[in-house]
DNA sequence: GCCAACGTTGGC
DNA sequence: GCCAACGTTGGC
């Protein structure tokens, strides 16, 4: 089982409308890098991954759930990309700023601290379950 | 609003 | 196939 995280821009697709958006949950389209296309090549249905609104808000503010496997991306014109689709699973209670996790030793390894302009990147267990934590969140 | 980092494009 | 130029992203 494999962990993960988005990034968004609220001005384009914010926490609060992937959660509008319900269980049935909505595409994630809009990648144009391959690294991240290997990313969301490697997903399986059930994975979880965290939703990180970049720029405008900058922090970790929920924990989605990927519902549908890789498939094509059709507001792609050029057909090399891909995406998934996900849902929101649960809200941050407290959201988690890039800076808690800049502040913290352990998360120094996390591929936002280190290369922070791929959208859709791993998060390793460890990772996953220590940002959970500073979030208020109990469990996996 | 600036600028560094990075990916992509296109000329050779 | 190399590499310089360019565009985009995203933190500051």
């Amino acid at each position: 089982m494999a962990y993960w995280l988005f990034k968004s821009e609220p001005a384009t697709w914010s926490w609060d409308q992937q959660v509008a958006a319900g269980e049935t949950g909505t595409f994630w389209n809009g990648v144009r890098n391959h690294l991240a296309k290997k990313n969301l090549m490697a997903m399986q249905v059930g994975e979880r991954g965290f939703f990180y609104h970049s720029n405008e808000g900058k922090a970790v503010v929920g924990v989605v759930e990927v519902i549908r496997p890789y498939y094509p991306d059709h507001t792609d014109e050029t057909g090399r990309f891909g995406m998934v689709d996900v849902r929101a699973v649960e809200a941050m209670r407290i959201p988690v700023s890039l800076d808690a996790i800049k502040a913290e030793a352990a998360l120094k390894d996390m591929v936002l601290v280190n290369n922070s302009r791929l959208s859709v990147q791993p998060v390793s267990a460890d990772e996953w379950a220590l940002v959970r934590a500073m979030g208020g969140m109990s469990g996996a």
